[in-house]
DNA sequence: TTGAAAGCGGTACCAG
DNA sequence: CTGGTACCGCTTTCAA
C-alpha cells in the first residue's frame, strides 16, 4: 500500500490532521513539529492523493478541453496543435493539468459535456467554438459551470470570451493587397454559414466598400485538396483576380499549388494573403502573408481569466476580450507598389 | 448542491447501495426497482461524482501523455499533433480520458512524474520518448506504475514498449531508390546520437551494402530551415547525390526548397524519400514519398495494452511490439526506371 | 497550537 | 435480491 497522511502522522508521532496542516502551509503549526512532518514526508515521498483530496476541496486541478473534430481529423490541422501547445504552456507552472478530449459528433459532444461537468472531472472547461449559439452553452451557463469561449458569443454577453475580431482582420488583409497595387482582388472564403467565414468576408467588403472594385467572393470547402480546386476554377475564369484573401493557410496552400500549375507568379500575378500565420507560411516559396490572431495571447487570456474565475473572481466590467490580430507580410504579397 | 447517490435512493425509495448497484449495472437488481432507480436518475440528471468514485475504486480513467518538449515546441511538430489526435480516437468510447502534460525541461519531467503518479492523478502512462534509458523509467518500474513506450527501451526488455524498427524502415527507403534507378544515393540524418537517426543511417547503410555504391552521410539540426541550408551545400558540392533519403517530411520540405531554388528537378534529377509520411507529402507538387511509422497502429496498439495492463492482464510473452512500416510512393521518388 | 471526529460521495462486503 | 455499514484519504470544524 502507498503512503498515506496517516502513516506521517504515526511516523512523526502527531495528529493526521496536523500533518494536512503542514500540507497546507498553516503558519500556526510550530516549526519544530512542522520540521519533523515535512522531515517524514521527504523520507518516506509522500504524495498526497489527489482524488481524496478533491473529494474534499471540490477541485480537481484539472481544466477541460473538447475538441470538436471529424475523426482524425486533428492531426492535419495546426491551428489545434497551436491551440494545444498554448495551453500547455499556460498551464505550466499552474496547479493546474490539462484534461483533453475529441469527439467527433454532436451526440458525442452532448455526452461528453455531461460527463465533465456533471461528473465534476473537471473544475472549469474552455470551449472553442466557431458556432456559440450551441445549446451546450446554455446548459453550463444554467449550471453555473466555470467556462471561458474562444470564439464568438454571438449575441450573448454573459459569457465570458476571448476572441479576435474576424472582421477587422479581414479588413488589415484587404487593405493591405490594395495598398501593394493589387486592381481586382478577391476572396477565396469557407463555407458560408460559418461564423469565422461570414466574418472574414464581411471584412473583406468592408475594405473594398467605398472604392471602385467590385466584390469578388467564392467559397470552397476547408483544406488544401479543395481549396486547389476552386482555385483552378476562379483563375481559369476569364475575369481572374490578381489577389486573393483566403480563408486560411492551408487553403491558401491550395491556391499556390493551383497557381504554380497554371505558371502564374506569386506575388507578381496573384498576391496573397490569408489567415491564422502557421508554419505552414514559412514553407511556401518567398513566404505567405498571414494575418495572425495571435492564439498565444488568446489562450494565455482565456486561461488567466478561468483560473480568475475558479478562484472566485468573476467580477469583469466587459466578459468578452478582444485580441488584436496583426499582419505578418511575407513575399506572396510584397509586390513592388505599382506606380500610375 | 448537486443530486447524489443519497437523493436517488431516497427518491426511489431504496438504499444507497441498491442505486450503486444499478449503475454498475447489477444483474441481480429486480427490474422493478431498476426502473425507478433508472427513472430517478434520468428526471434528476443524476451523474455519480467521479471523484469519490475514484477515491474508492482507486481508478480515476485517466490516462497521461507527458510531452517533453521545449517552450511552443509542440505547435511546429505535426508528430506529436498526431499523436495526440489518434490517442484521442483511441480512447474516445473507452472510458478514459487523456490528461495532457508537458514540460520544458528534465527537472520538471521529475516533477510531473512524481506529481503524476505518486498523487495517482492518473491510472497509467503512454511514454514517447526515443531516450528511454531514462532514470524516470526506472522509477516507474519499481514503482509497478502501470505505462506503455512509444519508443526503443534499448537493452531493456521487462518494459512494455510499441515502436518501428527504423533500420529496417530506412532499408526499405532506400532499397526503393535503388530500384527506381537512382545511382548515387545520398542520406541526410539528423544529429547523430538521437537514436531515430542513428538507426535510420544503419538501415541506409544496410541497403547498400553489398551494392557498389558508396554511403553518402549528411547530418542537420532538425527542421525545414537547417536541412534547406544543408541541403544547398549537399547539391552544390562537385559530387553532388541524384537522390536523398532524408529523416523526415520537415527536412525534405527544406531540401525540396534548395532543390528548387537550383532548378533541379524532382524526382529527374532528385529522388526523395523521406519519413513519417504526414500532410506534408501532399503539399509538395507531385507529392513526397514517404515511409509511414502508421502512428495510428502505433498508438493503438500501446492504448490497448495499457488498457489490457489496467484490467489486470499483464502476461505477455512479448513485451516488445514492433508495428511495421509502409512506403507511401509519390511523385518525388517516381522517376521511370532508367534502362542501362 | 493540536487532536478528535465528521464528513465528501461513492463502492463493496456482509448479513438477512 | 436488498439494506446496513465500513471504509477510501484528505480537509475542516470544534474542543481541549
Amino acid at each position: 500500500m502507498r503512503v498515506t497522511q496517516q502513516d506521517i502522522a504515526r511516523i512523526a508521532s502527531v495528529s493526521q490532521a496536523t500533518v494536512s496542516r503542514v500540507l497546507a502551509g498553516d503558519e500556526k503549526v510550530e516549526a519544530a513539529i512542522r520540521d519533523r512532518v515535512v522531515e517524514a514526508m521527504r523520507a518516506h515521498n509522500y504524495q498526497p492523493d489527489v482524488r481524496a483530496r478533491s473529494l474534499r476541496s471540490k477541485r480537481t486541478n484539472l481544466i477541460g478541453l473538447v475538441l470538436n473534430r471529424p475523426m482524425g481529423g486533428l492531426s492535419d490541422d495546426p491551428f489545434f496543435a497551436g491551440l494545444v501547445a498554448e495551453i500547455l504552456d499556460v498551464l505550466n507552472g499552474s496547479p493546474y493539468h490539462l484534461c483533453l478530449d475529441m469527439v467527433t459528433s454532436v451526440a458525442g459532444q452532448s455526452y461528453i459535456y455531461d460527463e465533465m461537468l456533471r461528473t465534476r472531472r473537471v473544475d472549469g472547461l474552455i470551449l472553442v467554438e466557431s458556432e456559440a449559439t450551441d445549446f451546450r452553452i446554455g446548459r453550463l451557463q444554467q449550471d453555473n459551470f466555470p467556462f471561458v469561449l474562444i470564439g464568438n458569443p454571438l449575441n450573448n454577453n454573459q459569457i465570458h470570451s476571448v476572441d479576435n475580431d474576424n472582421v477587422a482582420a479581414a479588413e488589415l488583409a484587404t487593405r493591405h493587397l490594395v495598398d501593394m497595387g493589387y486592381k481586382k482582388i478577391g476572396m477565396l472564403a469557407g463555407r458560408s454559414g460559418v461564423t469565422v467565414s461570414d466574418d472574414r468576408v464581411a471584412g473583406y467588403q468592408r475594405a473594398l466598400r467605398g472604392g471602385s472594385m467590385p466584390d469578388r467572393i467564392w467559397h470552397a470547402d476547408f483544406g488544401a485538396v479543395s481549396a486547389r480546386e476552386a482555385a483552378r476554377n476562379i483563375l481559369n475564369s476569364g475575369d481572374a483576380p490578381d489577389a486573393l484573401v483566403v480563408l486560411d493557410d492551408y487553403m491558401a496552400l491550395g491556391v499556390v499549388g493551383a497557381a504554380r500549375e497554371m505558371r502564374l507568379k506569386v506575388p507578381q500575378n496573384l498576391g496573397l494573403v490569408s489567415f491564422n500565420d502557421t508554419h505552414l507560411c514559412e514553407m511556401i516559396d518567398g513566404g505567405l502573408s498571414s494575418v495572425s490572431l495571435n492564439m498565444g495571447e488568446i489562450v494565455r487570456v482565456a486561461c488567466a481569466r478561468l483560473l480568475q474565475i475558479l478562484d472566485g473572481e468573476d467580477t469583469w466590467e466587459n466578459r468578452r476580450v478582444i485580441v488584436p490580430t496583426s499582419l505578418s507580410v511575407r513575399g506572396s504579397s510584397r509586390r513592388e507598389a505599382v506606380l500610375e
